[in-house]
DNA sequence: CTGAATCCCAGAGGATACTG
DNA sequence: CAGTATCCTCTGGGATTCAG
């Protein structure tokens, strides 16, 4: 099954962000948790500077961790649309709060910068 | 400064990420949360199968991104004692979001996969 | 349009030994 | 006790090409 199976966690944090921590898949997840359902090249054009092949693999990740679901269209041309399962969508808060860190830890370092910067400044003369 | 600085995210999500993303981080971090204040050698025990070199680096990285702080005890033996920054310490509820979201997906993983042997077993009959 | 197949590399992670 | 200093392995991620 998901890829996850294999190996050992000293807690269950650690199986959380093995779901999550591929270099795309937050992002992936984001969108998916906002749109809903999207097309594979639809995904793509929404995430600047993501490779075909590293598309493909997060997802399919995702998919065999039961996270995101895979709809194939037998149609010429191919149409493939993703969503998240409702296992998937628990994931959104997560995500959420990691954006809302995120936001204030950036601004909490752009203070100290400056704040260091002052201080180097009142110490210089 | 931190360690963090110098890359570029596609959103904020990746910067926490990047933060906690550690091999180690998550289990040291949750440790000093919970236990305030720790000594190297204390931490190491309390960590199974980590090595030193890996808890200094990841101890490293973790202050210089401003979440842990490091005291010095000028005296012999060395005593060094580790704790949470007040920024730290607002990462707690992430990682108990993910603790529990692990715990229910552990579940899920187990019951879907018992299913799946009840459907194969009802198959092959 | 949605992929699979190759080839490749930096860097995270680890084993081990030494030190103030 | 709390670290450096080396050296090495492995794999996540990427560039490119081909295909149904």
């Amino acid at each position: 099954m998901g890829h996850v199976c294999e190996k050992q966690y000293n807690c269950e944090k650690e199986l959380t962000l093995e779901v999550i921590g591929g270099k795309w898949k937050m992002i992936i997840l984001w969108h998916l948790g906002k749109e809903g359902t999207i097309r594979f090249n639809q995904l793509k054009r929404m995430i600047p500077g993501i490779t075909q092949r590293m598309l493909v693999t997060q997802l399919r990740e995702l998919e065999s961790d039961l996270i995101v679901h895979r709809e194939v269209y037998p149609v010429v041309p191919p149409k493939v649309e993703y969503s998240l399962t409702p296992q998937g969508k628990t994931l959104m808060p997560i995500l959420e709060q990691m954006y809302d860190w995120g936001r204030s830890y950036k601004d909490y370092l752009e203070e100290s910068l400056t704040h260091d910067i002052v201080i180097k400044e009142s110490a210089s003369k």
